[in-house]
DNA sequence: GCTTGGACCTGATTGC
DNA sequence: TGCAATCAGGTCCAAG
């Protein structure tokens, strides 16, 4: 898409997670895309016109491309599918298909040269894999924090584009409980949990991401990082260290997966 | 002001 | 076999 004008879209519905900005459709189409970014997990496609296209897969969204040219990021066949719901006509022939199951996912526009004000944005933490982000910088995030610390990595805010299983896996690989409180780690264990939080996230852009149920990349390949799982999903199996079972808790509504002899 | 838990929506899996 | 209950990668917002 970088690089190439809009030249048609196609909104099968009013809405995704929200309804989709007003005049959508007029907005972009015509439009060049002339830097295509990312977020933390949001997509960031800048417009010639101005505006800046979020675009966000919420927990089943995805790309697939088809085109003439066969590619990188082509697909030979175009597969029609029930929950296809945007449908970019790009120029030089390729057809770009967000579909989402769930409609979690969403679109949205909002001025370029103002884009540190998109309200998601505003606050919202360092990426994992910059230079900002630290184990000094977790130390004064964490500062007097009394939610446990898988809840303070899920917080965009805290630090963005953790999801649930890599906060899982970082808090494994750095031994550190899952259920204690942000606030009362030590820190020689915020430094290693910051290296691990960086490490996981690469290793897992490297492998090609997480494929659960239904992720694909943009060429209808399925991501590896899940073969590489130490604790995620991983209830009842022997822990890859001690070889005690893998746990199972809720916490703020999501499955945490961790040992209770290596994570103190 | 901070934290938690329900809601959003659909499909896959599990258990009866 | 068929149906109901449960769970799922994320984020927002009301309630506590």
């Amino acid at each position: 898409m970088e690089g190439k004008r809009i030249l048609r879209v196609e909104t099968r519905r009013k809405n995704l997670r929200f309804p989709f900005p007003e005049n959508f459709n007029q907005r972009i189409e015509g439009a060049r895309i002339t830097r295509l970014g990312r977020r933390a997990k949001y997509l960031v496609g800048e417009l010639s016109s101005g505006e800046a296209l979020i675009m966000h897969l919420g927990m089943t969204g995805r790309f697939t491309v088809e085109g003439k040219k066969p590619g990188k990021f082509h697909h030979e066949v175009a597969a029609a599918e029930k929950h296809d719901h945007v449908v970019f006509g790009m120029q030089g022939g390729a057809t770009v298909t967000f579909n989402d199951a769930r409609r979690f996912g969403f679109m949205d526009l909002w001025p370029l040269a103002d884009i540190d004000r998109y309200p998601p944005f505003d606050g919202m933490g360092p990426e994992p894999i910059s230079n900002q982000f630290s184990g000094a910088y977790l130390a004064e995030a964490f500062k007097d924090k009394k939610t446990p610390v898988k809840s303070a990595l899920l917080d965009q805010y805290v630090v963005a584009g953790l999801g649930n299983i890599y906060v899982c896996e970082a808090l494994f690989r750095s031994g550190v409980s899952p259920t204690k409180l942000a606030g009362a780690i030590k820190r020689d264990k915020l430094e290693k949990l910051s290296i691990e939080i960086r490490k996981v996230i690469e290793e897992a852009i490297e492998a090609g991401g997480s494929t659960i149920s239904d992720f694909e990349t943009t060429t209808g390949e399925l991501g590896y990082f899940q073969h590489r799982f130490q604790v995620y999903d991983r209830e009842g199996d022997a822990c890859l260290i001690c070889t005690k079972p893998v746990k199972r808790l809720v916490q703020s509504g999501r499955s945490t997966f961790y040992c209770g002899h290596c994570q103190r």
